[in-house]
DNA sequence: TAGGCCATCTGGTCCT
DNA sequence: AGGACCAGATGGCCTA
């Protein structure tokens, strides 16, 4: 038996595409003489400047250093916000056993990974409740738990699953840990 | 169709 | 002065 690794109903999501394209002349009903439209990458649909009156540019349309500012920090903006993604990436990449088709969103991702760390922590006071040495094994067990698929009502067996000891979140409120064969559950402090 | 989630733009604030 | 960070606003996509 394998943990049940299931998040709050629709919890997990199938990965969403790519956000659609649109185009400069989307942006900003800004009809004519502004040719400054046409630089800006707005691969995504940026929006704000989409409903602005067409007779008002945008900060970054407008010709001039002001312009350029403004363009110059929404790259940035753009730049820090794919990091900031790319960090959430790898923070779900690390996450135990989520069906390889399901994506936690930024919200589910950040109190899975509290809880994960909140129930290793639990973990290493259990089994070292004196301050020893922390048991290794159990924690090793704790970093490789098993895939789980959703194809067996959430539970499925891994060649290298103890089924002695693993980490298994319930949902993203609490979770359950089994020790050595004995269950333990724990309601989150969410 | 409504609601959730996301990417982007934007202006304000703080920091270097 | 310029960059980093933040929150509000907005439109697009997807799912129930």
């Amino acid at each position: 038996m394998s943990p049940a690794v299931q998040c709050e109903p629709g919890a997990l999501r199938t990965p969403r595409h790519p956000a659609t394209t649109r185009t400069s002349e989307d942006e900003a009903g800004d009809t004519s003489e502004d040719s400054f439209l046409g630089r800006l990458p707005s691969v995504y649909g940026g929006a704000a400047s989409s409903t602005r009156h067409p007779k008002h540019r945008s900060r970054s349309e407008r010709p001039g250093p002001r312009g350029r500012r403004r363009m110059k920090a929404n790259d940035r903006e753009r730049h820090r916000m794919h990091n900031l993604n790319s960090a959430l990436d790898a923070l779900r990449s690390i996450l135990p056993a989520l069906p390889e088709d399901a994506k936690l969103t930024k919200i589910e991702t950040l109190r899975f990974a509290h809880n994960y760390i909140w129930a290793l922590t639990e973990t290493l006071r259990m089994a070292d409740p004196q301050g020893r040495t922390a048991d290794l094994t159990l924690m090793s067990n704790l970093r490789s738990p098993p895939s789980v698929s959703p194809a067996e009502s959430g539970y499925v067996s891994s060649p290298d699953f103890d089924p002695h000891s693993y980490y298994a979140p319930v949902n993203e409120m609490s979770c359950k840990i089994i020790r050595r064969g004995e269950a333990f559950h724990f309601a989150s402090m969410w």
